[in-house]
RNA sequence: CGCGGGAUGGAGCAGUCUGGAAGCUCGUCGGGCUCAUAACCCGAAGGUCGCAGGUUCAAAUCCUGCUCCCGCAA
């Protein structure tokens, strides 16, 4: 198929190059501008573009899709449809029926479930049993549009929202290349979705998402910090440093300690109290150093029961 | 030149400000105790103190340049 694809970030990297492999006729990328990044704030491309220019395509960088100007360009590309995947920016409704497919995104949730920005880190978060990708006709809504197809995968008991991104990323790309045959063949006909989302809006994850509330239970907390990894990550405070978890178990059982005050440090790792039950800490990581095992970090860097994190 | 922390036996840290014999908690090896042990006791090995210059009677420590790692910020 003669196709526009829009992306940005590494999610999006995988269903590019399957769409390249699988011979589609990319006459276009597009993608969000470069901006300063890394420790030197130097100027870098996104993951969408790196990849694109590797493969020799033409990439598309406006500010917003919605000027006139890239309309234009883009209606000069005349795709058979638009494929987007993590784009990062709102298409309007003139770009959306620019196509004769249309625009055809792959969303990394189980729609109607998570719509919005960071599906991936939530279903982790919140303890999800299975996750997957959602292959859509976009409509205005935000993620609301009908659905071709979906594909579905356990979550595993150690998870994290990057373990996850990954597994989505290459079940979206396959999802994708094997549906667009059968898209235009009618052989898959968009579903509506269900009106309503049973989960919270899917917001974009922050920094802040990352502060550990120690009055939260055990169980709440393990599934928060797997889902932030490899980012933000999960993050409380040890005088007066930040502390990153990297590892953790959750221990049930009661200390009589406040929440957030240490239980025990030593060869089993950094124990805390939390709201219900507590927290083992095995692999953490202090502002300014490497990560490591926390049995490797006490042993070095003395930290007394009673200490309060936080 | 975005801000900041760091590099010290195998691991993690202290020592650096206020130059003057290489230290702590572990690990490793040997021995002892013990029914036994990741426990305890005794002993030992192991370090160009990131790299290169400079100052000094003397540099892990002060000065200059460089390399690498990390946090913030995105």
């Amino acid at each position: 198929m003669r196709l526009v694809f829009m992306g940005t970030p590494d999610f999006a990297v995988g269903t590019l190059e399957k769409l390249v492999e699988a011979g589609h006729e990319i006459v276009g990328v597009v993608t969000q501008p470069d901006k300063p990044k890394g420790r030197s704030m130097t100027m870098q491309p996104t993951p969408v573009k790196a990849v694109a220019l590797k493969h020799g395509l033409t990439v598309y960088q406006p500010k917003r899709v919605r000027e006139a100007e890239f309309q234009e360009t883009l209606k000069e590309l005349a795709p058979e449809a638009i494929i987007v995947v993590a784009f990062g920016q709102i298409i309007p409704d003139s770009i959306l029926n620019m196509p004769k497919y249309g625009c055809i995104n792959v969303h990394a949730s189980l729609l109607p479930k998570y719509r919005g920005a960071a599906p991936i880190q939530w279903a982790v978060i919140d303890g999800e049993k299975t996750a997957g990708v959602t292959i859509m006709k976009m409509d205005a809504g935000l993620d609301t549009g009908d659905m071709y197809s979906v594909a579905e995968i356990p979550l595993a008991a150690d998870e994290t929202g990057g373990s996850l991104f990954d597994k989505l990323s290459e079940l979206g790309a396959q999802l994708l290349v094997d549906s667009l045959p059968k898209i235009v063949s009618g052989e898959l006909v968009p579903v509506a979705q269900p009106a309503e989302s049973p989960t919270d809006y899917a917001r974009m994850i922050t920094k802040e998402d990352g502060r550990i509330d120690w009055t939260k239970g055990a169980a709440e907390l393990e599934c928060r910090i797997r889902g932030l990894i490899p980012w933000p990550g999960a993050f409380s405070r040890l005088n007066g440093k930040t502390l990153k978890l990297w590892k953790i178990q959750v221990v049930e059982e009661e200390s009589g300690l406040e929440p957030g005050q240490v239980v025990s440090a030593g060869k089993g790792g950094l124990v805390v109290q939390t709201g219900k039950g507590q927290l083992r800490i095995t692999d953490l990581q202090l502002e300014g150093k490497k990560r490591m095992e926390a049995d490797a970090f006490l042993r070095g860097y003395a930290v007394e029961p009673g200490t309060r994190l936080g």
